[in-house]
RNA sequence: GGCAUCGUGGCCGAGUGGCUAGGCAGAGCUCUGCAAAAGCUUGUACAGCGGUUCGAAUCCGCUCGAUGCCUCCA
């Protein structure tokens, strides 16, 4: 199946190219995960859905893929380095809990929340205060390398000096010079020697409870360091892909370069990724604006934004008809456009089932179809490409129930496989929760009855009888569907 | 202010030089007792202004606008 026709938009050119993993067959790839602090946003999730396409797509071609995501329950501040708080341990103050409490709920939310948009859980799950160790060692590394200070118990990282043997800003297109005169300065005092220097080690005021010892100061590591710590762990020194979100390249990603390069002179990653945002109302999901949705309120349906709810699977639906690399704006009538093409594609693949194949080939090229599949997804993981793909054939699965077209044995179990294969293997796009099959034979057959009863009513011109069934059936969500081979039903 | 990305028909959204996706909505037709579903037909869109070219939505320049980053953010 790899056939190295995979071309991926490297953020690091700016252009697609070629995919070629460092060792043929197998895949490193590093997702930034989620600060658990508080609730997994919207926004997030379409960062997590598209690196989860990437994932399944790289497995369907058959690269054995090793996916670590991390949590970061550790060292994310609130604000200014010199000033902020560390995210956690504010939520845990205002709520009174432990740090980790704040961690375990927020953890599972995020777990929660995946699963429910069929998410395939990262190989390796690694956090932040799990690796406080490791951490501590590459700061040593990175003063051995003579790229970071030590000022009263924190370490930083100098970025001016780094410049000069390597180049900090290739990955965001960010000049130093720009950076020196576009940074604010703080009124405060800081221990850093400039405003572009950031934390690899901070030592804890003494409120502060998220501490650890290390060779300065009973402490916390910085944001950036962590995922270089993990990454280097369980992907070596040089893996293939890392991923995150748009608003991560700048100055997260930045900083792990700057990292990983300090001490091993090369850069981490061959290829990175990046997905883009999602924005409502055509601005960005934000909490502090009130311009935020989150999952559990789409799929309840109780929030101030959308009329009814949405299932997981149609939000997913929605965010894979945008390319993951495009601005994708989510609206009530977006959403809906969504949910009647999704209804549409899954009642033509099963209906499907019902196709009588025969010998005779129908006028559709199999072959050619899968070869477009394949493309579009092989050119950087174009979803809306692949699914406009999976509508050519929802059109002919339609004309060969409706209006005798032909399909032949080798069609029918080409088209039956890979829509399978597309929808719901790299999609992702989990098959319809289906009630228990007692409870879906029962309903069946008491709606074929009522189908008779009507059918019967229609014979003998009763409309009044017949209409009523229909319209009270589909009162219940119960769609009736009268063609050439009798009456056919389906669930709303 | 700097950097980056982008601006496609009623809506969403593919498409990087000629062959002009797809979904939703709208209109007409077929089918139907009437519907629904499905099928067929229908829309000459690419922010504006210049330029390059035989030819541009696609390349270049400028203008306008949007979003993101520059401070924590998927």
């Amino acid at each position: 199946m790899i056939d190295n026709s995979l071309v991926v938009l490297n953020s690091l050119s700016g252009k697609k190219e070629a995919f070629k993993p460092i060792n043929p067959g197998f895949v490193g790839m590093y997702v930034c995960g989620p600060t658990v602090y508080s609730n997994v946003h919207l926004g997030n999730c379409r960062t997590f859905i598209s690196f989860d396409l990437i994932y399944r797509y790289l497995k369907h071609l058959g690269y054995k893929v090793r996916y670590v995501r991390n949590i970061t329950d550790a060292g994310h501040l609130e604000n200014d380095e010199d000033v902020g708080e560390d995210r956690i341990a504010k939520k845990a103050r205002i709520e009174k809990i432990e740090p980790m409490e704040v961690v375990q709920f927020y953890t599972v939310d995020f777990h929660q929340i995946l699963e429910k948009f069929n998410t395939l859980p990262p190989g390796i799950e690694p956090t932040a205060t799990g690796h406080i160790i490791e951490q501590i060692e590459l700061i040593k590394e990175i003063l051995e390398a003579g790229f970071a200070y030590e000022v009263n118990g924190s370490v930083y990282f100098d970025v001016l000096k780094y410049n000069k043997a390597y180049h900090y800003g290739k990955l965001s297109g960010r000049k130093i010079e720009d950076l020196i005169h576009n940074t604010r300065t703080l009124d405060g005092q800081s221990d850093k020697r400039n405003p572009q220097d950031f934390a690899l080690w901070k030592k804890a005021e003494p409120r502060h409870i998220m501490r650890w010892p290390s060779p300065w100061s009973d402490g916390f590591p910085g944001w950036h360091l962590e995922c270089t710590a993990m990454s280097t762990k369980y992907l070596g020194a040089s893996f293939d892909i890392h991923g995150g979100g748009m608003d991560l390249k700048f100055p997260h990603h930045e900083c792990e370069i700057a990292q990983a390069q300090a001490i091993h002179k090369h850069p981490p990653v061959k290829y990175w990724l990046h997905a883009n945002m999602l924005t409502l109302n055509g601005k960005k999901m934000a909490k502090s604006t009130g311009n935020n949705i989150l999952p559990m309120d789409i799929f309840s349906g109780k929030n101030d934004k959308f009329k009814k709810a949405y299932s997981p699977q149609i939000v997913r639906f929605f965010m894979l008809q945008a390319h993951y690399t495009s601005i994708l704006d989510i609206s009530e009538e977006a959403l809906n456009a969504s949910e009647k093409g999704y209804l549409r594609l899954m009642e033509a693949v099963s209906q499907l089932a019902k196709v009588k194949a025969g010998k005779q080939a129908g006028d559709f090229d199999t072959d050619q179809w899968l070869k477009k599949c394949y493309a579009a997804m092989d050119d950087d993981f174009n979803s809306p490409l692949l699914i406009a793909q999976l509508f050519e054939a929802v059109k002919y699965i339609n004309l060969v129930l409706h209006k005798d077209h032909h399909i032949s044995m080798d069609q029918w179990q080409t088209l039956n496989k890979m829509l399978g294969v597309f929808i719901h293997e790299v999609l992702g796009i989990a098959p319809e929760q289906k009630s228990s099959n007692t409870t879906e034979a029962t309903l069946s057959k008491t709606v074929e009855l009522l189908i008779e009863l009507r059918n019967n009513a229609r014979a003998n011109k009763d409309f009044e009888t017949s209409d009523r069934i229909r319209d009270q059936l589909l009162e219940y969500g119960i769609q009736l569907k009268d063609g050439k081979e009798g009456t056919q039903f389906s669930l709303n």
